[in-house]
DNA sequence: CAGTATCCGCTACGATACTG
DNA sequence: CAGTATCGTAGCGGATACTG
């Protein structure tokens, strides 16, 4: 499927717009291969802080892409993962790591 | 090819770090069809100014994704493309535009 | 045409403290 | 544990004027 330029940049702004924010690649990479509890995510980015990991969430959230389960119980248990819609974004996450991997291999 | 959740985000932010930048993944996208000159750049992307249109192509010219061609005319001409190793991009330009067209069908 | 050079506002983001 | 609520700031990006 080839795009014209012009309509395709509306394309690339879309999703853009979805995985903008500095933090959003890396948390829906590390959901990327099952649910993650809000704590195991801080841990698994260790630079984050509360208030901008629960701002990603919330926007993802918003957009479809994570569902936010909470659990009853004391202590409190909230786990995020990909709704349906949020596999879709799979292959991109590949996509990009694995450019990620081919360029620090070319740039050494 | 997959990936270990916790390698694979050395991958990640390796290209967030080239693609980063508000309009780097949209230059990208209008050169990926050919070389286009400084002022055919401006045109397409009316929103961004001299300032940032120069300094994000000079970053991705750094980077080895794209190429600065220089004619020596009167008046000047300068033309931008994709380097031999910046074609490895457009699969990861045609999946953000695939998956946001997908998106606007998915949202309206 | 293809840039530079300044100046500056805004907001995305961070640090810290507190809560159900 | 899983969040809120404030407050503060760096630096990204915009506006404008000028140049080879």
């Amino acid at each position: 499927m080839t795009h014209e330029p012009a309509q395709g940049t509306i394309f690339v702004q879309t999703t853009l717009k979805v995985l903008g924010g500095k933090w959003k690649i890396l948390i829906l990479w590390h959901l990327k291969d099952g649910a993650r509890r809000f704590s195991e995510l801080k841990r698994l980015l260790p630079e984050i802080t509360e208030k901008m990991l629960i701002q990603q969430l919330r926007e993802l959230e918003r957009d479809g892409i994570v569902n936010r389960n909470i659990y009853s119980e004391v202590p409190p248990k909230v786990e995020y993962s990909f709704t349906e819609y949020g596999l879709t974004l799979k292959p991109v996450l590949q996509i990009l790591c694995s450019w990620g991997e081919n360029h620090l291999k070319h740039i050494e």
